[in-house]
DNA sequence: CGCCTACTGATAGTCATTCTCAAACTCAGC
DNA sequence: GCTGAGTTTGAGAATGACTATCAGTAGGCG
């Protein structure tokens, strides 16, 4: 049986009050922060299952998972910025299509795929230009 | 100035036998086995270092880097099967083109993207459909 | 209210990867 | 072929993310 806690809603809402990806070390921090006893492996726990849940999706980075609070049931990619972590969810019914033919001419099945576009958000495009950012 | 060692060309030499991906740990274990008195952080070196250098692809599952040596210079995605690890290289103009506009459709400047297809291949295909897979 | 059992959390453990630094080696120049 | 300078190597320690452990805690159904 599943139980409601309230550490597991404090992960939620601490995902849900996120901008864009965090990682599961951050959200813990953050949780301390405000106050929260919450355990380290209970957010680790916690994201785990929202993802497997469906209600938060999740990306590796630089060896550590990221994750990131989704809508519910819906397929979608994501474009993320890569200074300040902005992130805008995209459909892309093109690419799906695409993932599936290229799948099916190569005789693949069950074709599942990982797209993710990374660049400079127009805010942060702006401060590169004006020479602000160390990358 | 860079220099040529048996080190890094036993690496580039084991990372092209390869059929699929393979872990830095793999790789290094099979050097080992084949006599090659290789270090694991050597190996890990001239895998960063192909990588950086354009002649070996690489990709995060799991928690580890799986690495893949890949027609250098050419900009391509891989369509990886999830029971074997057969990988294909696939061109893929459309989601490049793709990718840029809906960068650009939101103001992002300097998209990298992220694509890669995992499935069966038609070989496990079959096996999966005579219940040969545990998955 | 009480019991059963899932959940929590401090900590130890695991595992991939990186760091350290002395020794070995590469290579340009002689 | 030899030498010297500076890069590369490698064994093991260090790091850091994540997971397992397990006793104690607390949902939720009766």
């Amino acid at each position: 049986m599943k139980r409601n806690t309230w550490q597991r809603e404090a992960v939620r809402e601490a995902l849900d009050a996120s901008e864009g990806f965090v990682s599961a070390q951050t959200l813990h921090d953050r949780l301390k922060h405000t106050g929260s006893q919450i355990g380290l492996a209970t957010v680790y726990r916690a994201l785990a299952d929202l993802a497997s849940g469906g209600d938060a999706d999740s990306l590796q980075q630089d060896g550590e998972s990221l994750y990131r609070a989704c809508t519910p049931g819906s397929h979608h990619h994501h474009l993320i910025c890569r200074n300040c972590g902005l992130t805008v969810e995209i459909e892309a019914d093109a690419v799906e299509q695409w993932a599936h033919s290229v799948a099916a001419e190569h005789g693949f099945t069950e074709a599942h795929h990982v797209v993710d576009v990374f660049g400079l958000c127009a805010a942060c495009t702006a401060k590169a230009a004006a020479g602000e950012l160390r990358d």
